[in-house]
DNA sequence: TGTTTATTGTACTAATCGGTATAGTATGCA
DNA sequence: TGCATACTATACCGATTAGTACAATAAACA
């Protein structure tokens, strides 16, 4: 019963999505969203709540539709191969010319005042979780003697997450998918075994 | 002829360094800045301008005094110690004890609305202009005989930088030194020549 | 000592921020 | 055909944004 709602929750969340991916959070602001999603104010706030909600429920959209290679990355035979898939497909998100440049996550954390700290931290807990993932994908490896026992899987998962942060960064600033590539070309010499 | 000026600009500038490099451009308000500098709106913008002049001018005491660590690095003998010596660097400018952790042209750069887009390309372009610089020290190294000649000086020169941008990301998010050491000593492992 | 000049503090501007009260409108159910 | 209900549109809220007008103040020069 009642009046029927007059737009789409998930197009209007996918639109979300792109104007959070290239304002970060607090660069957006209502009205930037309102225009976008071409909803009013109150209509926002009945369908999502607030800011904050509807911006935790972007990154919901963006990790299960933009990041979901990841967990097939790790899937991959070797290890090798699973982090080099893992910044390949990185690397496609970044620059999908679908999508406004660089990682809602890292451009909606950077630069947050202190009003905002929840959504810093909300942010760098989720990236902790990636970490994670591919560091037991790397000690999985080394029990399969897929990867060596004196390397450390934590150093090795930091070293590789990193590169993808700093791909993150130039991506936002305009590097082409090209460029970015060849930065995972010359990060995959670090690894220590030769594909034979 | 006239009053003298109550407050030291020069100490101002250090302070609104503080500020900027905590909060980012867009997420400093004049208002951080005068209570942080201790002095009033009107003063602000007697002796800086506007906000982004003072933005412009903390990005040059920036370079001079935290960044000026690069320029002694690219003079290091080999490439190979350059290199290290520059990321090196960086992670201590990154977790710098006496000043919030991050770099203040990554925190500063993201999450730009419109509004701001030229501190954005000025960061940018700041940016490419070290890179530029490792570039050619790199070019210089190829031709000495300590960088191997089928290997593109370029192509180098934005991994290198690209990890050190990942660096600051994940110093902003409260890494700690070691932990970029790490990171550093990981990534120089890509290096196409060993140390004898 | 009086005048000029630059800095200061107070108080303001128009615009925008995130968020909402309220009234109007369209729908499903009885 | 009412009536209850959920959405929409307008117009607003107090707080904050970057930036400034203006008058009081303090120093240098005549």
């Amino acid at each position: 019963m009642g009046r029927h709602r007059e737009f789409d929750p998930d197009e209007a969340l996918h639109i979300a999505l792109q104007v959070f991916r290239r304002r970060g959070y607090e660069g957006t602001s209502i009205s930037d969203l309102t225009e976008a999603m071409g909803i009013t104010r109150p209509s926002l706030y009945a369908a999502f709540g607030n800011k904050e909600e509807l911006f935790r429920r972007t990154l919901d959209l963006y990790e299960r539709r933009h990041l979901c290679f990841a967990h097939e990355a790790l899937q991959a035979p070797t290890a090798r191969e699973a982090v080099e898939r893992l910044l390949r497909g990185y690397v496609d998100v970044l620059t999908d010319p679908t999508s406004p440049p660089g990682c809602l996550g890292v451009n909606g954390a950077m630069a947050c005042s202190e009003a905002n700290e929840a959504i810093r931290e909300e942010l760098v807990a989720r990236r902790m979780v990636n970490e994670n993932n591919l560091r037991e994908r790397l000690e999985k490896a080394r029990s399969d003697g897929d990867f060596p026992g004196d390397e450390d899987p934590t150093d090795w998962a930091r070293y590789i997450v990193s590169v993808g942060l700093g791909m993150a960064v130039r991506a936002a600033s305009g590097a082409s998918r090209e460029e970015l590539h060849r930065v995972v070309v010359v990060a995959m010499r670090t690894w220590p075994i030769r594909t034979s």
